[in-house]
DNA sequence: TACACTCCATAACAGTGTTATCACTCATAA
DNA sequence: TTATGAGTGATAACACTGTTATGGAGTGTA
């Protein structure tokens, strides 16, 4: 019961090295949220994980590799919280509910999406293939779109522009919020951010009054 | 005619210290704009103005004091290149003039950019005060949307309102643009922030055929 | 001339990312 | 059972960072 290429012991090894990479992400993901990110030193992360920053170098190559990681980790955390939107109501609701999900994403987890948007890591910059990746994260507010306009049709040209319209309104408002720029007696920046939504959308998107 | 306060020698010494400062500052900009925030260290600057770290801390405290006159200089830049917009047109046109001079100063000075509104620099976060003093910068912006609204009346908070939601979609367009995430073919990015601030525009400011 | 005061270059401290060195473990081959 | 070889990882070094204590040089005053 042998497979001719791997052996028990290399499973074994695979499975404790896969456990060993999960650990540590974990470990600097920790490190990250509970003293931000100029605390993120391999040294710091090597203590944490009870090891000499060699391990953390044969495994990530060098910090963007592992920062990197985390990187990605924010977007499937972001996808999550999208996926996990219930679909009620009539399609314009769901693409409603959809923003504020990624509103409320962001400001519980500003660390990341900070790692995510801005650049408070200076060893780190998104490759261009983790930013591809990174995109896949906004098929369902894609899919949202398309179902406000037709339907019945997979999601074309149209709807891919009219979804990066509402992320850019989306990212510019949480990004001045998270920024303390949004910081005033007043208008709550929630209720701004719905007032922006609704002008783009009811522009862009067809008025309807029933679910299809 | 000598001041009891002040004598010419000390006025001469002022005078040096604002060349000085001016001079680093310029300094850090040119090594900041040539070769990336990294690359702005304490050491590198003191080098390029040919003194020792000590001046640059006697006279400006930390680096987080340092680079802070630049955050401010980047906010002065913006403001020069909103002034510059020519008063053509009816008040949206005005408005849409300031929008796309927004993005060009942004795509011209993406660096200056990231400071003001990423964190590329670990040592820097704004302190509150200069974030205030930087959204002076965006009393043009506000006028502007008054002016659409009730042209003979000062700026209320309905303007403010709306000027941040404008606002909000040029930084989200703009940034995002800047991150890499709107390069694929198709549609060009300024068409797509055209789209949204129009979308935005008509619904939120009153039509009008004429200038006032 | 002696004192005091200001200015500033040097060098140090503690931290960073990264890597060369070297001891050690351990499965396989003889 | 022993020898070999490969791989793993801890240590320590290199070149950098922000920041500051030390001490020397220059200058105005008594």
């Amino acid at each position: 019961m042998e497979p001719a290429s791997t052996t028990n012991y290399q499973a074994a090894q695979d499975q404790h090295q896969q456990a060993l990479h999960r650990g540590i992400l974990d470990d600097a993901s920790n490190l990250l949220i509970r003293e931000g990110p100029a605390a993120l030193s391999m040294r710091r992360i090597a203590k944490l994980v009870g090891c000499s920053t060699t391990v953390l170098y044969t495994m990530f190559g060098s910090k963007q590799g592992l920062v990197e990681q985390l990187y990605l980790r924010g977007f499937e955390m972001l996808r999550q919280g999208l996926e996990a939107v219930p679909h009620v109501g009539i399609a314009h609701d769901y693409v409603y509910a959809l923003c504020h999900a990624y509103r409320q994403f962001a400001l519980e987890n500003s660390i990341y999406y900070a790692i995510m948007f801005s650049n408070p890591i200076p060893e780190y910059t998104p490759s261009e293939a983790s930013r591809e990746l990174s995109l896949e994260n906004f098929q369902l507010l894609v899919q949202a779109v398309q179902d406000c306009i037709a339907p019945d049709h997979s999601a074309g040209d149209e709807a891919w522009e009219i979804a990066r319209i509402i992320w850019a309104i989306l990212h510019g408002h949480v990004s001045l919020e998270l920024g303390g720029y949004f910081n005033y007696p007043g208008v709550e920046p929630h209720q701004m951010l719905d007032r922006a939504l609704k002008a783009t959308i009811n522009q862009l998107l067809p008025v309807m009054e029933n679910d299809q």
